[in-house]
DNA sequence: TCGCACAAGTCAAAGGATTGACCTTGGCTG
DNA sequence: CAGCCAAGGTCAATCCTTTGACTTGTGCGA
């Protein structure tokens, strides 16, 4: 059962098809009538525009291309929804993509995105993603790299403040007068984890806390690394008495350790996470940590994106995402907890 | 700087334009020699395929749409990811589109699919949709419903087994000696919602258990809405020893409102989620749930969808992913906690 | 009454890939 | 050496919509 065309209606209304063109996308050189005669006519037959085809003669698309590193992660999904949410309102549809991690998927997903004829693309680029491997790519299709690091000047791209969120985090547990801060946070094959420890030591250093080795954890992101990576804290780093933990899910795996040893977050131990998602809030107690707005971060994305679309030879784009503490109750005052209770 | 074409590449080669399509796709018509210049040359020119000429020449199209209605929630960004994943092992791009839960922009988002020439649709439908909804669209597309309920024998679907589900939760929680079992699940307005309940008070009632209308709060999906409604229900419902929880979610968010009263999972009031969410297993104390296989849900999902496609004129098909029970650490023998405590 | 403007269309080419029918060349067979 | 076949292509039409150029008919002003 082939579709109906325009072609169909102009046989059904004897018109020509450019009449059906022009009328279906409210031309004035149709009158009245007429367009109301063809529109009730595609109504009827259930015709839908085809517009792949339209695609092909005007030389453009209204799809872009979402590429993820990974969606389950709760951070990743809002980025996505955002993004899609402001391409609906400008009538554009989105393509999505998860390369799970994987630096050759990505290539695939990108490749097989720009056969498809999308746009431009939103990247959150996989773990070791150099910038070698997007620049041929971004010299065919328009690229915003979003929500993740990767060394480079010459792709656009929003970034989150990380260095700021990281500090502000360290100054507020610095203020409840812990000076043995840990840090658990991704591992070393992401610029994004590079660039948060940096933060972490240099938060530190400028407010005269020397670190040690023995605090620092680097693991697998997500709730099962944090569970992992507080254990072996409490292990090895007894004088710990705060950790900032680069993620709310490193964070909630965190707090899972502690709680199966009778610990309890913000009272023996302070915790920061890094996000805001909703789990934090709910959390119990619930969960300090540096908030993201994250709509901002995919509206903006899809903005840089636009504009590239529109002019391909724009100046480099890069836009921030501002970062900011909101303090809930995993963050105590030092001396209250397990640290007090240690032998004088 | 226009695309480079198999017309483009054709002069450079000194061959058709035919010789070219031939060549990239391996037909045995064009000898190894110049397929090897053609490929070499598609590479040295950064020749990219472009799909959608070939689609609306070949009638195909190896794309398909996910319509959601709602992502932020880790159930439905598990299912997409599933679907993507499958879809991406056949060849094929996922786009994407959040209905957040209304039904207009539901079937706007299942028309713009159709007018960008989508082979078929994923849908898991918004609240309060109807058959009368989707019908129209699904005469003229293979579409699967998926991961939510709603009332129709005209559309393929993949259904989780909710009846099953909550049967092995209630009875579960009727072994450990509950019998005031209370119910938090969404509003009235999906389908999904009514069934879970309708199982719930079955399964009480074949275990000769007769609920009161107390014991019952309808509220929003979502944490917010579980912890407000533990918070009625320990006000109203004083006699209540466990809680079934339509969701992760739903629990995770009642689990909140028991302990900032200070009264602890599976021990005062025994909850019970569903989902089995990784947030589930982190809770603390670890959730009691019920597993539902989403990676199987959404590949099934895509098989259903594939076949259709492959075959419009099928008769209709339903699948049934099963339900498991997940006993964890919030779901304690009756009368250990608060319930013990109460005056005798 | 002529000429012109305007309204309301029509016409044909274009966009990029595919495909069934057709063509050319060389080699082999009888 | 005629005839046939296979190998390796070419040709032109096709998918559906858009668009710049062209056409037809009517009304109006001079």
């Amino acid at each position: 059962m082939r579709n109906v065309t325009m072609a169909d209606l102009a046989r059904l209304a004897n018109v020509s098809p450019s009449a059906i063109s022009l009328a279906l996308r409210n031309s004035p050189k149709i009158s009245k009538e007429t367009r109301e005669r063809i529109v009730a006519l595609a109504a009827e037959h259930g015709y839908f525009y085809n517009r792949q085809a339209a695609n092909l003669r005007k030389q453009t698309s209204r799809t872009v291309a979402v590429c993820l590193h990974t969606i389950t992660n709760p951070v990743f999904s809002s980025v996505l929804t955002a993004i899609e949410r402001f391409f609906w309102t400008q009538g554009w549809m989105v393509m999505f993509g998860d390369c799970e991690n994987d630096i050759e998927k990505q290539s695939a997903i990108i490749a097989r995105s720009i056969e498809n004829n999308v746009a431009g693309l939103v990247v959150s680029p996989a773990s070791g993603t150099r910038t070698e491997d997007l620049e041929p790519f971004a010299r065919r299709a328009p690229i915003v790299l979003a929500a993740r690091e990767i060394e480079t000047d010459a792709i656009d791209r929003v970034r989150i403040d990380y260095g700021r969120g990281v500090d502000l985090a360290v100054a507020h547990l610095v203020e409840l007068g812990h000076s043995a801060i840990g840090w658990i946070g991704g591992g070393a094959d992401t610029a994004t984890a590079r660039m948060g420890f940096a933060s972490y030591r240099a938060a530190l250093k400028c407010r005269g806390i020397i670190d040690r080795e023995s605090w620092h954890i680097l693991c697998p992101p997500d709730r099962t690394g944090g569970h992992a990576a507080m254990n072996r804290l409490l292990q090895q780093a007894q004088e710990v008495t705060a950790v900032m933990c680069f993620s709310d899910q490193l964070a909630i795996g965190a707090m899972t350790a502690l709680r199966e040893r009778g610990l309890v977050p913000g009272h023996d131990i302070s915790i920061v996470g890094f996000d805001d998602t909703e789990e934090a809030r709910y959390a119990f107690p619930p969960l300090t940590t540096v908030r993201v707005d994250l709509p901002l971060l995919g509206e903006s994305a899809g903005r840089l994106l636009l504009n590239r679309i529109n002019e391909f030879d724009l100046g480099r784009q890069e836009l921030h995402i501002p970062a900011q503490l909101v303090v809930r109750a995993t963050s105590g005052p030092v001396g209250t907890g397990r640290a007090a209770e240690r032998p004088a």
